[in-house]
DNA sequence: GTGAAAGCGCTAACAA
DNA sequence: TTGTTAGCGCTTTCAC
């Protein structure tokens, strides 16, 4: 059976195509009369609309696209469930697009060759760099998300990180810890998220007057809590001392866990530990994770403004808008007693 | 400046329509010259194809929807990641669908007013009845994920959890332990998933000769680590004794596990753990968790496969698949000595 | 208040 | 090998 389509519609009742439309849409000018003879011939062939005819006619698809890296990643997983939530109620759904954090993945976000699909997009770039991003952008509403300084011309969102890796590592301070350890960032070619964070972390150090030792710093090359375990339990075995940990993210703060509680180094009297990103699994870890915690909606929020402030024709120059963060104090890394 | 549209670069190569066309999809017969100018004027102009319109007439949109509950679930963060993946090998992209498990979302999956945005649509219901799904389905190609029966008529994939719940179970049998307890179904009205897990552990602990004892079943009442974490120590509280526990999924089993480490009890000597679904975390929680892990692959490729055949007219009967699991032995259950 | 018709940009059948 | 043209299904002036 074929599909029904307007036209159909307006046969059936003995109308035009214009006053079917007008009905579906709940036009007011519409004699009661009619609507009512029309919406019968609505109910009695079925009609619903086909999306995208009318989208085609109208240009907008209402469809935006979510880009990063991998959605099993937590912090992913909770922006994908905040934006898509924050987009629905905007009246957009959401097109999820994995980029697996390799450069051609990332050019594919940004220069489609096909137009039109979706509205705008998000993107959180991990590979690739603000002057690439320029130059393949094509011109479709865009928004930035994440540590990266963006292009000219392109609309960004994050959080202060250099102030956050700051307060992450105050926390630790203040617990009267002196030797610091920062877990989880890249051993060469940092990302611009492991950068600010160390940079916050070398900050507060510096602050407290307390020396920067190199050999505190555990690289880990990958986003996931394995690496980190690895790096932990090795500097554990050959003797470093250390008396906190400032985690990457909680991914990385997970597997310094289980590294130390592998070893019988209690955590957080022996050794504090603080993680970022404030994901589910942070209040279920023994001992759970202070953290980080983005403002999540804050920031689902603010991209969403952006982008439907370019989608409606805005061409200025790239706004640039810092969200909020705290610190969420939990089991391994309490408040001062 | 104005959209770049297939007419523009005709006129501007001299040429008609068809023959641009031609040149867009690499049709192979057309004459070297022709191809060369077309592409010039490709290039010059920087056409780009409007995917709206091309899908309005081919009647495709390479738009598949994958609607769950809630992608925070870890369990359904790597479901979406190993579909998107998939669809994307094979040019489709996915449209993510959060229903937050209530009845009013899942509805709304199954019955969407609007036609022609998705060609099909892969949908895990947890609130929906099989017979309400019937009722509401649309004409669109639907496959079915998850425990629910599934209406007759609709395709399904799932794996088999009684099984698989024997299997969890039998382990913990096999370690000796006979206050075997169940942790994380829901305290009234059951869904699906809770039902046929139940079911596999009475299973075997029947085939085991070990009584049902009704005071171990540890209901909890959402999938949340919080929940189950809440449960069992209110039964250690309480002074229930057992010595194993198979959970509902792995979120469960971390609050669990939380809730024995707060109560220094020892995993798995005192009490062994055994979870359900091998989601990342599963490896690094301290101790590592022994769990269910279903082929997500082979469920992804089998969910779209049978998809494929709905959205290329395949009408008949629902096809109902099962997919494998494996139990992965870790910490918190090891094999026997 | 309602109708007729011209798009939206592309595909594909049919001609040439 | 290339061109013409009629859709795809809906929206939207602009008359009536």
């Amino acid at each position: 059976m074929r599909r029904v389509r307007l036209e159909d519609v307006a046969k059936h009742a003995g109308v035009s195509m214009k006053t079917v439309s007008n009905v579906v849409h709940d036009y007011p000018h519409v004699s009661p009369a009619t609507r009512e003879k029309v919406q019968r011939a609505l109910d009695e062939l079925g009609y619903r609309p086909n999306a995208l005819a009318r989208r085609l006619a109208t240009g907008r698809t209402g469809i935006l696209a979510l880009a990063f890296s991998d959605v099993t990643i937590p912090y992913f997983s909770e922006l994908a469930r905040t934006v898509s939530r924050a987009a629905a109620a905007r009246g957009y759904r959401l097109l999820l697009e994995q980029t697996d954090g390799t450069l051609e993945g990332e050019r594919e976000i940004v220069s489609t060759r096909e137009a039109g699909l979706v509205d705008g997009v998000i993107f959180q770039p991990t590979a690739m760099s603000s002057l690439e991003i320029a130059q393949h952008r094509q011109d479709i509403p865009l928004v930035l998300l994440g540590e990266q300084t963006a292009p000219i011309g392109v609309d960004h969102v994050m959080i202060d990180n250099v102030a956050a890796a700051s307060v992450a590592t105050e926390q630790l301070i203040r617990l009267g810890r002196r030797r610091i350890g920062f877990v989880g960032h890249e051993s060469a070619g940092l990302t611009a998220t492991s950068s600010v964070r160390l940079m916050g972390y070398q900050r507060a150090l510096e602050s407290a007057g307390i020396p920067l030792d190199m050999s505190l710093l555990l690289p880990s090359d990958a986003i996931s809590s394995r690496e980190s375990e690895v790096a932990v339990a090795r500097a554990i075995d050959a003797g470093l001392q250390f008396d906190a940990l400032v985690c990457r993210d909680d991914l990385a703060a997970i597997g310094a866990l289980r590294a130390l509680q592998l070893h019988d180094i209690a955590v957080p009297d022996a050794v504090a530990v603080v993680g970022w990103d404030d994901v589910p699994m942070a209040s279920f870890t023994y001992p759970s994770l202070t953290t980080i915690a983005p403002a999540m909606e804050q920031l689902a929020t603010t991209a969403l403004d952006l982008l439907e402030e370019r989608i409606a024709g805005y061409d200025g120059v790239g706004r640039h808008r810092v969200t909020d963060f705290s610190l969420v104090v939990r089991e391994s890394a309490p408040d001062p007693a």
